[in-house]
DNA sequence: TCACGAGCCCAACCTATGTTAAGAGACGCA
DNA sequence: TGCGTCTCTTAACATAGGTTGGGCTCGTGA
């Protein structure tokens, strides 16, 4: 279930995902691709850290769908979050010793871990790449922004549509879209928690969409049908996700 | 209205509000006090930086009232933060150049405009300070992530309470409570705003809160009278501040 | 091969919150 | 001194979205 090991696939994921944020020189791509791993692998709704824990290593995603969510009264649950492979969705425990929130896994998934002195030395030596992981916890703090202008301003339609833009253009930006489409790995009550909403709306809303005819929802495959349209509805401007202009292209 | 100088009593703002997160040591202080700034005074309702601008400095709050917010279609708006005295919201701006959403004052404000290049060559000859500046952010992060909770998943009594929890426990970290209350330098429109709430509701809630007696409001001046009952409403917990322990004593 | 659970879907009903409208106090400005 | 302009307040009415409860389908494991 857990392996140590130091092989360059599994660190290209993270390349790929920096380099659709930053450039990065050739020492400190060799810095990232000889950083110490350990992969671990996942069931499907399993916790990866849990709120209070005090990690000493950050969990890099290689294959699978990870949610950051936090629990509150009476089992209602908030996911502010949803990331991809490439992503490091907790980076933010080498500067914050306490985790305030959970992260888990929505599918099996694979994650390597990083210890934080690992990092830390990393960036001591490559104080470039200090720009690279600190953009990227400022990037996710854009998008805590920007769902929360969905949670507290945009009507149900227009938030699960923002979040279809959103989830594509990511997808895209690491190579993990199929053609118009990509797999939704959330179950319809797992996108109400993360979009404030109750299942049975996402449900009801879902349909909406579908014969509106923008998109196509079959199984976990989520094919985008009108992407204007579907932009227009969710008003999406991908400004937010910062990346290269390369990885915006339409 | 824009003086340039370089006087101590305002670094130590940014003293105060850092020590309230990390420890530091006296060549830091040092460095931070050495900061080139120029104060910048502005009327309420005013603009310090806007969706798209390019800042080529950040701005720390010496006095007064600052939010963060996003306009979106048919004139609605969203808060996404409050930032008191000592703050500096668009420190992000160092490494994601363009901004993604607005800084508007709430009342008269004095800011301290810092340089970007100075913060950078700050940042390189103490690398110590990255992990406060970063951590600074970071922690703002947290706050994004605890108000969607809000939004998401609370009820507006449970909304404002929790954020009448948040501001009062910030206040006081960097001093700026009166005994058990603080002025509150928003209006019920802007409150609204920031909860996802309208105008109308948000009055009546405080309505609410007024009549169960966990609060006082009278103009500016708001006043806790059971803060207990009132963190218990807005289920609050401090820990997403990470505040040093002693500026979290009850 | 069947039973069970997970996920999806749908209908009827309910409620928290939004909307519109209007008045009352406070405060600055002419 | 009086006249707008904010802000707060309240009331009546409207609606998006929640809740409850049920039924259907499909995959998995005994």
């Amino acid at each position: 279930m857990s392996e140590s090991l130091n092989s360059r696939p599994e660190q290209e994921r993270l390349l790929r995902k920096l380099e659709s944020i930053v450039d990065l020189s050739a020492e400190e791509r060799q810095g990232l691709l000889a950083l110490p791993i350990t992969v671990k692998s996942l069931d499907a709704d399993r916790d990866i850290v849990r709120e209070r824990d005090r990690p000493a290593e950050c969990a890099l995603v290689l294959e699978g769908f990870v949610c950051r969510y936090k629990l509150i009264a009476d089992g209602k649950r908030q996911i502010t979050g949803f990331y991809l492979p490439g992503d490091i969705p907790d980076l933010q425990s080498l500067y914050v010793e306490v985790m305030d929130h959970s992260l888990g896994t929505l599918t099996a998934t694979r994650v390597a871990l990083i210890p934080h002195d690992s990092v830390r030395s990393l960036l001591r030596r490559h104080p470039g790449l200090v720009e690279a992981f600190w953009r990227d916890t400022l990037i996710d703090a854009a998008m805590f922004r920007e769902w929360m202008i969905g949670l507290g301003r945009r009507d149900a339609y227009a938030r699960i549509a923002h979040l279809f833009c959103e989830l594509f253009v990511r997808h895209r930006a690491v190579r993990l879209t199929n053609g118009d489409g990509f797999d939704l790995h959330a179950t319809q009550a797992e996108l109400g928690d993360a979009l404030g909403l109750s299942t049975v709306h996402v449900n009801r809303v879902l349909q909406d969409l579908r014969k509106d005819g923008l998109i196509a929802l079959r199984g976990k495959r989520l094919t985008i049908l009108e992407w204007d349209e579907l932009k227009r509805a969710g008003e999406f401007d991908p400004l937010y996700l910062h990346l290269k202009s390369a990885d915006l292209a339409e």
